[in-house]
DNA sequence: TATAAATATTCGAATTGACGAATATTCTTT
DNA sequence: AAAGAATATTCGTCAATTCGAATATTTATA
């Protein structure tokens, strides 16, 4: 049964954690890690689980992954995201992991190339036009 | 975060199994067993896997224990088990589970005595006459 | 009080999951 | 080609889960 699957998924806080920035569409890896304040290996482990189980997708940009909710998802998966939205108000990481991310929605929708362009915390080059310092 | 104990009970698809027949109502141990046709251990460690994380309750009657949902439940439990509804118009297994489950409420509200006096599949008094021959 | 029924618990083995440290991979830029 | 940035993978370890077999516990009946 696929469904046990989606609750694999939900069952970790970490994981409830990157879905719930995922809810808001596409990021990179490293925002989600700069959101969530947890190391790299952490991350990217976590993002391959998800990956496996069909709960998110990925595709590469340059040098970034962008990592996003399928189109195409099972109710399960909505459903519990709302709630989780719900549970917003009161769960202070949550609370701040939404702040967190406001921020970096806002400093991404100032920019109109691509994600990956002003994906990173740091602009890697030096004299790139793009970069925002969010 | 209390949450990610929920999921944690929903993710094993024996116990999705049992919380499924408890959403319509009590039911006691053998009948839970004799639905869905697994060994007495394995229920019974679900069940208490369960009852420690008050997702399900208990109450003793007589020689038999009532487990049950709480009546005061977490959102996320229930939007899960109308999820699960759903899905019993295509997942075999749980479709399965409802036909014998309707057969055993069936012959439950037959009985206007308490759960316990018709509980076992086999009376274990041969001269009751409380019990019903589901 | 002895037996039996319903249910729980213990035991040992196998599997899975989570984690950090270190290393590898892939792509970009110089 | 070399260096660097973003991300993934491997390794070793520790904790949690799952399961069946066997046994224990609680209650009812004879």
């Amino acid at each position: 049964m696929e469904i046990v699957k989606i609750y694999e998924c939900l069952c970790d806080l970490t994981r409830l954690r990157i879905l719930n920035l995922l809810r808001t569409g596409p990021l990179c890896v490293c925002h989600i890690q700069e959101i969530l304040g947890e190391p790299q290996v952490k991350i990217s482990r976590h993002l391959n689980y998800l990956k496996t189980r069909d709960v998110v997708e990925v595709r590469r940009e340059a040098n970034w992954m962008i990592y996003s909710l399928p189109a195409k998802r099972p109710r399960e998966l909505d459903v519990n995201l709302a709630c989780l939205q719900d549970r917003a108000t009161e769960d202070k990481l949550i609370k701040r992991d939404n702040t967190k991310l406001a921020k970096v929605r806002e400093c991404l929708s100032k920019d109109n190339s691509s994600i990956a362009a002003i994906c990173c915390p740091k602009p890697i080059r030096a004299n790139s036009t793009a970069a925002c310092d969010c």
